[in-house]
DNA sequence: GCAAATTATTCCGTGTGCAGATTATCGGGT
DNA sequence: ACCCGATAATCTGCACACGGAATAATTTGC
């Protein structure tokens, strides 16, 4: 019964499959901002979204869900750990919605601070064996593969 | 004291952060894969391991967890899975090293039988954002990106 | 033949990712 | 004042991801 499988599949290799190539780049990619960003920093999807919210302060959970691309159910657990350790600060905002107004406190904007350098330093080396020429191709490449097909909304 | 962490963030978009495409791009190829491949079928980790198991039957988890690009612990619960659904049979090789051989039942076959070209159809789907003359050139971008670098060895 | 080094597996704790159900808060209609 | 619908947040359950510690089986040194 598997013969015309083995057929099918001899000489097979994920490294022709591109989906387990962009599962190994995104360890990869992970790897490298913690490498550069070290222990004590935020981890990738901390920063993205200190910066979503140093940049937009008093937004709602369900609005910056959308700016950084963080599941609602998972950015339960990240903000409490964010919260608990007092980088983001979040009130019950009585006027509007049944939502939550985030801030970005003191130390979290000194920790973004400190994050800034080495996380452009992770980012180049994501990009680094790419010879310098196709990188701006590269980019290209990702934002379509990422489904950033032509709009100009989404994320921030 | 925020005021340099504005200069430096005014503009940002995590549209042009490698690793932030890097990860869209692989929610967006787990989606694509679930929606061909379905609900019963494998999902992408369970079907890179079976093609493994099925091309090299008998081989311990460790070479797996290297020939699949899975940790080790998460192949624990991954393999508890696919083994109470019977797709995989493992047997404690008394001869050899404290090392389990591995190995892919029936049901495994026919589940990965099916699971082939749907799983084809999903890789396609990848990279059609991309027009046919740029997806050869991708696959050698996201393979130097996926730290496959000018080797022969490593993944099957 | 037995203790020690070696290697593979397993366990544990923490964190991300996601879908579905539930709860909380508000506005409006009556 | 009370119910209703809408929206945001939260909870629950499952699955992947990974490091470090503990455990099991085997081989080597003596």
């Amino acid at each position: 019964m598997s013969e015309g499988l083995k057929r099918k599949l001899t000489g097979f290799s994920l490294r022709n499959v591109p989906g387990h190539l962009i599962r190994r780049s995104q360890q990869r990619a992970v790897d490298l901002f913690v490498a550069e960003v070290g222990e004590n920093g935020p981890n990738p999807r901390q920063f993205a979204f200190l910066v979503n919210v140093f940049l937009s302060p008093g937004l709602s959970q369900t609005a910056l869900v959308e700016a950084s691309a963080i599941d609602r159910s998972t950015l339960m657990e990240v903000l409490r750990r964010m919260i608990d350790k007092g980088m983001i600060r979040k009130t019950r905002t009585k006027e509007d919605q049944p939502a939550n107004a985030l801030y970005i406190t003191d130390a979290g904007i000194h920790l973004l601070e400190n994050a800034v350098e080495s996380t452009e330093r992770a980012q180049q080396r994501i990009l680094a064996p790419l010879p310098a020429t196709e990188r701006a191709a590269a980019m290209k490449i990702l934002a379509a593969l990422a489904g950033y097909g032509g709009d100009a909304d989404a994320d921030s």
